[in-house]
DNA sequence: CGCTAAGATGAAACCGCTTACATTCACGCT
DNA sequence: AGCGTGAATGTAAGCGGTTTCATCTTAGCG
């Protein structure tokens, strides 16, 4: 592979006029450049990443750390991420952590050391303290969906209250009144906030709580099943499952059916995420909308405005959930 | 951030011995050697990456180029990849192609500027001739999902023939007759060689061909939606689906049951990839079963043995398809 | 036509590490 | 004690760029 010398010297110039044209920053003279780019073209030169990150400290990667590669919530993330980065010609250095703290932090260091000029995080695990007594020290970062109160600047994130909410109000407006609900990880910042908007939701019908009717599960979709057949054998009846993620509606769906219930017409069924086979489920599951794909273009957007200085970009750090109904949710009406 | 000097410095030996501490490799004796990782530790040291990579040429990382980074292939397969790869001490540098042959030239491109040590390949649309060609002067690279004859090393690859075969026998095995197939983009490899086995099928079991109950669909939902309405209006009766993926069937199950028939009980579903949300699908969808993590988890192994010399692991270039019936295929039987 | 200043180019010092080769060291033997 | 030897360590030359600063052009102007 032909080196910026060879390049300096087929064009008949010093190695700082080739570095110069290369960064096409420098005043060079149009003459010269193009004796340079034409050398440059010749020999197929490719500057040498490496040499160029080492000499200028620089590297136009962006690390973005999330906790898996598949899934319907992150593989978008990731590909909208990438894509929207590689048109402003910089690129993504992926990694995964797993849900660890452990592994964030691992994830953050390696990201770190690879000198990336700045980081997208989706953190899972690791507390906010640990942004907070870094805010100085780490690389320029944006938080996805994780709102730290003051560092509101590197955070995007969802209002996952106000999902809640809509999905329990959904139902609510629909005349349900016994709402089942099938919640998240206890702790985890999202899933308490979709579960506080349940509440709020009812509180607003004057629906009293009832403990009965509720599910702490893990969004997963046997989470979903389980709870469902718990709370039907509570012996509490109910007309509704509002379930914190799409995932859990699926085994909730599953299970209602497997117990001879119809779907809306017995139960229904609202989840949230609104991923991509939502609308694949028979019958179509009613949903939150994710703006999963703005919010992710947008912490891209951050990078190329706080980091490179693109000043035509106007940022968004709060984002609005949507209600999508389809067609697992249906009116209820007095037997 | 402490430089390899400082740290030389600190440990009062000269930088060669760091470095050789560092790679662990040559012969330090081992009080030195604690001295150096003392005076590491104190120092917070990391190596700077971009300097090993220049001095050296290597990176420990290998390029992965994929269409798209979401989706129900692409995503379980980069997770895999990575998971073995980061269990390995390397890192997956992951780009995408769009299914571009030019964007994927592009990537590979990116990645051997990049100085990958390898490469994992999921090539779209690029023609065999382009690694004919290259077969010396590329990096070290395995292709996923193609097969390319002089070139087997290179290739692991999934049979789709036999894929495409069993998905057809199962449903003939079930006793019908006469079956509608909604086929991938034509000129694809993946596409005609399930084709193929569909056609086998067809013939083993004395079935003759019927060009109206054939649909040459892209992969996606829509097209399986679109086919099976076109093939419903040509009035050519059918009693069963084969789709050449689990997408399409999704698309073809939604239009079946809005023109009002029962799945299974009127037209049997059969897709192809089992990807995650197949079993989500109701009722539940017969597919057949792509070993995604087998032969992702395999592409990152060949590289570990070819590229990385780690002779332990035995090396698998061919997959075998399985047919996993669920609840959208059943018996046929005369009305 | 000569002088000046701005603009274009070049020389050389780094960036932080690896590695071939030279040097030193420690130790067993005669 | 002196020597030979292999192992441990040090020296210094890159790796391929960027960037500061000095030097050389060039054009404009009196």
């Amino acid at each position: 592979m032909a080196t910026i010398y060879e390049v300096a010297q087929a064009a008949g110039v010093s190695l700082a006029t080739v570095s110069r044209v290369i960064n096409d920053s420098d005043k060079v003279r149009a003459k010269t450049r193009e004796k340079v780019l034409a050398a440059m073209a010749e020999l197929d030169y490719r500057p040498n990443v490496f040499a160029q990150s080492l000499a200028s400290n620089r590297t136009n990667c962006i690390g973005v750390l999330v906790s898996e590669l598949h899934g319907p919530i992150f593989a978008p993330m990731l590909s909208t991420i990438e894509k929207t980065l590689k048109e402003a010609g910089k690129f993504a250095i992926i990694t995964a952590a797993h849900c660890d703290a452990e592994k964030e932090a691992d994830g953050i260091r390696f990201l770190t050391e690879r000198k990336c000029d700045a980081l997208i995080l989706h953190i899972e695990a690791l507390p906010s303290d640990y942004f907070l007594e870094r805010e100085e020290s780490l690389l320029p970062f944006v938080l996805l969906n994780r709102l730290i109160p003051s560092l509101e600047h590197h955070c995007l994130s969802l209002d996952n209250e106000e999902g809640g909410y809509l999905a329990t109000k959904a139902v609510l407006d629909l005349g349900h009144r016994q709402i089942a609900y099938i919640s998240g990880p206890r702790g985890w910042g999202d899933a308490e906030a979709r579960l506080a908007g349940h509440r709020r939701a009812l509180k607003e019908f004057g629906v009293p709580w009832n403990q009965k009717l509720f599910y702490p599960g893990d969004f997963t979709e046997n989470a979903g099943s389980e709870g469902t057949a718990t709370m039907l054998d509570a012996g509490v009846p109910f007309t509704a499952v509002v379930c914190a993620n799409d995932e859990m509606a699926v085994g909730a769906m599953d299970r209602l059916r497997t117990r001879g219930f119809g779907i809306p017409d017995d139960v229904s069924i609202i989840g949230f995420d609104n991923v991509r086979w939502a609308r694949f489920l028979f019958p179509k599951l009613s949903t939150i909308h994710y703006p999963l794909e703005d919010m992710s273009r947008m912490a891209a957007h951050w990078v190329l405005r706080h980091v490179y200085g693109d000043e035509d970009l106007t940022i968004q750090r709060r984002f609005a959930p949507r209600l999508v109904l389809r067609d697992t949710t249906a009116p209820w009406t007095a037997p």
